[in-house]
DNA sequence: CTAGAACCTCACGTCAACGTGAGGATCAAG
DNA sequence: CTTGATCCTCACGTTGACGTGAGGTTCTAG
C-alpha cells in the first residue's frame, strides 16, 4: 500500500507518516522508484501511535514501547516503561478531571446567573479549590 | 507581595508570572521603583490559571474565561466558552482513558510473560536474575 | 556602607509534531 | 503521449509556554 492510502485509512497526514518513519516508529519498504510501500498492518500500527501521541507520549517514549508489540517480550525495563506511562496518564486524567469539575462549578454559577441575574451571591470565592458543598 | 513570593507560593516560575502578565492573565501594581506588587488573591488566581493550562487551555482561552471569575456575569458567549472547554476536556479525558486501557492490556501481557516466559518465547535461557524463579 | 539577593527589561533559544512550499520524478488513465 | 494525481527529498516555518542569559537597578541584612 502506498503512503496516501495509509494516511487516508489511518486518519493522519502524509507528512506525519514521513515524520513517523524519520522517528523510527514505522518502517516502510521502497518500490524500485523509491516510493514507500506499507503492509496492511501499518494502518493499525499508525492508529496505535496516534493513540499514544494523543495521550501525551513523545516520539521517544513511543519508540521505546513499540518493540513490545512485535516481540511480546517484556524485559523489566519494558514493564517499567509501560507502568510509568500508565502512571503519567493517570496523573493527566486526574488533572483534567479537576479542571473539568471546576469548570462545571463555574457553569453552574453561570446558569444560576442566567436564571436570576439580580439575586446572585455577590462574593462567592470562585477561585478557591474546595469542593462544592453537598446540595441538600 | 512581590513576584518571587507569589511564584514560590503558587508553585510557578518568576518568568511564568511575567509571561502571564504579558498575556493579560494577571494584573500587578508597580512600586515606585517599578517592582511588581501582587495582592494576596494573586496566588489563588495563578493556581487556577495553572489548572487551566494543565487542562490544555491556551492563554487566549483562559483570558476569555477569567473575567467571569471577577464579575460572575454570564453572557451567552461566556456560557458557551465554558461549556465548549468542558466538552474539549471530556474528549481529552476519553482519549487518555482509551490509551490508559490499552496500556493496561499490554501491562497484563507483560506480566503474563514474566510469570512464564517459556510459554511466550521458545528461548528459555534464563541467566542469573534476582527475580524469583518459577516454583514448580 | 556594602554585598548579595531579588528585581527589572529586552530579546534570542527551546522543543515537538508536524505544515508548507520548492523543485523534480513517477504513476495511472484516456 | 500527455496530463493530472501522487510521490520523492530537502529544508525552512509555525505555535505555545516558557527558559536563559545580558546588562543594569533596587532592596535588605549585617
Amino acid at each position: 500500500m502506498r503512503i496516501g492510502k495509509v494516511a487516508e485509512r489511518a486518519g493522519v497526514s502524509v507528512r506525519a507518516l514521513r515524520y513517523y518513519e524519520e522517528q523510527g516508529l514505522v518502517i516502510a519498504d521502497r518500490s524500485p522508484s523509491g516510493h514507500r510501500q506499507y503492509p496492511e498492518s501499518a494502518v493499525e500500527r499508525v492508529k496505535f501511535i496516534q493513540l499514544l501521541y494523543a495521550a501525551g507520549l513523545t516520539s521517544k517514549a513511543i519508540r521505546q514501547i513499540l518493540p513490545f508489540l512485535e516481540t511480546l517480550v517484556a524485559t523489566p525495563q519494558m514493564t517499567r516503561r509501560l507502568t510509568d506511562e500508565r502512571a503519567r496518564i493517570r496523573g493527566q486524567i486526574d488533572a483534567l478531571t479537576r479542571a473539568h469539575d471546576r469548570l462545571e462549578e463555574l457553569i453552574r454559577l453561570a446558569a444560576e446567573y442566567e436564571n436570576s441575574p439580580a439575586t446572585c451571591s455577590p462574593s462567592a470565592d470562585v477561585t478557591a479549590s474546595h469542593t462544592s458543598p453537598p446540595r441538600h
